[in-house]
DNA sequence: CAGTATCCGATTGGATACTG
DNA sequence: CAGTATCCAATCGGATACTG
């Protein structure tokens, strides 16, 4: 299973061994993918990578091809990207300023990850609206 | 690139529109990542569907399997996972009551690609904590 | 153009207590 | 044992205004 990002480490480590025998993706794979969903999962992480997998872009560009993201959250979505290695930051000390953001070889092996995860939710996502629909109907 | 899940759909897609020539996984998949993202992105989805990918288990062991999750969030959790079709939900009205969660064919069909990112996730965690330690560093 | 700071409403999620 | 309801602190994120 997946163990989460959290505090309880050692009874959780514990609860696994008892629950995991045979088991081959456990423990670090929870922590490591509990950490990446953390840092990937927000709002706008993923949608910036998106948009820089297909090459540089200024911080305007993105903004326009991301749509519906504010300044102060792109701002501050592309310095955790930059923290993390996933993206580079380049400022052209011109008039007025430009700054250009870019993946690094780190941020586009996270591509195909996303992609796989993009080529099940186009797949399952009626089945899941579906369901949804079905269980509010349920619940009157 | 991939398209936020909010309201901006129009300007978005026209932004898509203009940034996209020659790209095969736009739009769409934007959407739908975004979707899921919100769906799966929370603090104990997937832990959750981690913990059942081993087969079913009750309220009670999931919670000690996870760890650190509160009665109340893996509740909460549950019932988003049992609304999109993901998990299964049977109750034995016996007592003391005794309820059983196990993933369906659909919530199994999410682990291999989870377990794709959280392969990403291994293999890159220590990069990333390098190069957060350096912009750290940088930072003073 | 790019970035920062402030403000503030909305959402998140834990603790706790109560029900069948 | 499983689930629900209430309360509340912490975080998130948009709007706005200001700086180089």
């Amino acid at each position: 299973m997946f163990v989460p990002a959290g505090s309880e480490d050692m009874k959780a480590s514990i609860a696994v061994k008892e629950a995991s025998a045979g088991d081959e993706h456990d423990h670090e794979a929870c922590r490591a993918l509990g950490q990446i969903l953390d840092r990937v999962g927000d709002k706008w992480t993923v949608m910036a990578v998106g948009a820089l997998s297909k090459g540089p872009l200024r911080f305007n560009a993105l903004m326009r091809t991301i749509g519906g993201v504010s300044h102060r959250m792109l701002t501050l979505t592309l310095r955790g990207l930059e923290r993390d290695g996933l993206v580079t930051r380049t400022a052209y000390p011109t008039i007025p300023p430009k700054v250009e953001y870019e993946l690094t070889p780190l941020g586009r092996s996270l591509i195909e990850p996303l992609r796989v995860l993009s080529g099940w939710a186009i797949e399952n996502r009626p089945a899941i609206e579906l369901s949804r629909a079905a269980f509010d109907r349920a619940g009157e």
